[in-house]
DNA sequence: TGTACATCAGTGAACGCGCGTTCACTGATGTAC
DNA sequence: TGTACATCAGTGAACGCGCGTTCACTGATGTAC
């Protein structure tokens, strides 16, 4: 049957939102539209009408984890300041390494989107760098770099590593070893919140690789 | 037709050897079985004679892909001194970048062994512990530590994290803006070299999580 | 405002395909004599 | 050492199942008059 425009909206907007949730969870490999559009109380015919296919749904659904995630950082802006430490804090918690579903998409879907590529990659490295730009504006003291320095985009890039880093060990682990887990999450918040982030980094320098491994 | 013994261990190595690195490349949820004997020169059918199920397969992949890297890292010992800034050179490069079916299992498997559980689960955890142990042991001035202290610990946790973190990262982007990926890798490399890793870390201690995202 | 009808979002059966797993079979191996 | 035969690693067809995608159909919506 037919449905209104305002429904046929929030279908859609229904059926991405379910999309962004259970990617993050189970990857791109590990869930079925079907599931996604029967979570979203609909039938996996319908998917078609909104989108081409599964990749881009998928592409769509990873961007629209980026919006959730980087909206949810700027409107938190007033409580939140944005120093290491109080990033960490807030990222590097046991509620968030066990709700993939609702947290951020950079720790959730990095390794399935490097095996993805396509549309979905680029809708992921536009996240990833409006991420990076964020993390570059506030410096750890708490004012806004403008215009920012390389070493502001330094840091910022070796804070996203470090965190999604200890995210996603301390996830892989969760299961099989707490404790462990805990202890990644704890050890990295503490690391963080006493590294000396306004040490001299210089800026960005292209070197030759080396090869191994 | 029945094969020698000495075969049939050279054929169960092979499909081990196959798996380890497939797994790495496609994931656990991107890479069939049949695949995988192909690879090693076999058919499918008879996979059920060396491991009882794909689950059990990819355990052992598991377990075989963290000996292989933990005998690199022991072998190269004289070469390669256990500095974080030449861990961080060797480790953060393109060439390991774009070989994960032969590089570190932690960057290429944490993601899925989070969403996976059980036997392989218990696999990876055994070999991130058998990596932090490493890595605590040695010291960034080059000593061994004996015994490691907490702070040697914690440094580990942060060296493999942030290392992890940063090649996942690289890899999510190679493909759609190489120079984003360059620019992580060489970044973050920089960083670790520059780091204060004598300042001091305290011991771990259990913080009450605070729950967002 | 009321009526007739074209539109089209959503349904669910059906499609081809690839998956993990099973199993009857094959034939070289390795053992018993 | 030579011969007969039981063993069993590997083969490939077959299985049930779930996947992504298609499509004829339905019936409420929204428009033309």
């Amino acid at each position: 049957m037919k449905v209104s425009k305002e429904q046929t909206t929030l279908n859609r907007e229904g059926i991405l939102d379910a999309a962004a949730r259970l990617y993050r969870q189970q990857g791109f490999k590990g869930i079925g539209v079907a599931d996604i559009t029967r979570a979203a109380g609909l039938t996996h015919g319908g998917l078609y009408r909104h989108f081409k296919s599964k990749e881009d749904l998928a592409a769509q659904a990873c961007a629209r984890s980026f919006d959730w995630t980087l909206a949810q950082l700027a409107s938190s802006g007033p409580q939140l300041d944005f120093t290491p430490a109080s990033v960490a804090a807030n990222y590097l918690t046991a509620a968030h390494r066990d709700a993939p579903g609702r947290g951020c998409p950079v720790a959730a879907l990095a390794t399935d989107v490097g095996r993805e590529g396509g549309e979905v990659a680029d809708a992921f490295v536009a996240g990833v760098r409006r991420y990076l730009a964020e993390f570059t504006r506030h410096r750890p003291d708490g004012s806004i770099a403008h215009p920012p320095t390389p070493a502001d985009r330094a840091r910022a890039i070796e804070l996203v590593t470090q965190l999604v880093g200890a995210l996603v060990l301390a996830r892989a682990t969760a299961s099989s070893d707490t404790a462990l887990s805990d202890e990644i999450l704890d050890t990295v918040a503490q690391g963080i919140a006493q590294r000396d982030w306004d040490a001299q980094t210089p800026p960005h320098r292209p070197v030759t690789k080396r090869s191994r491994r």
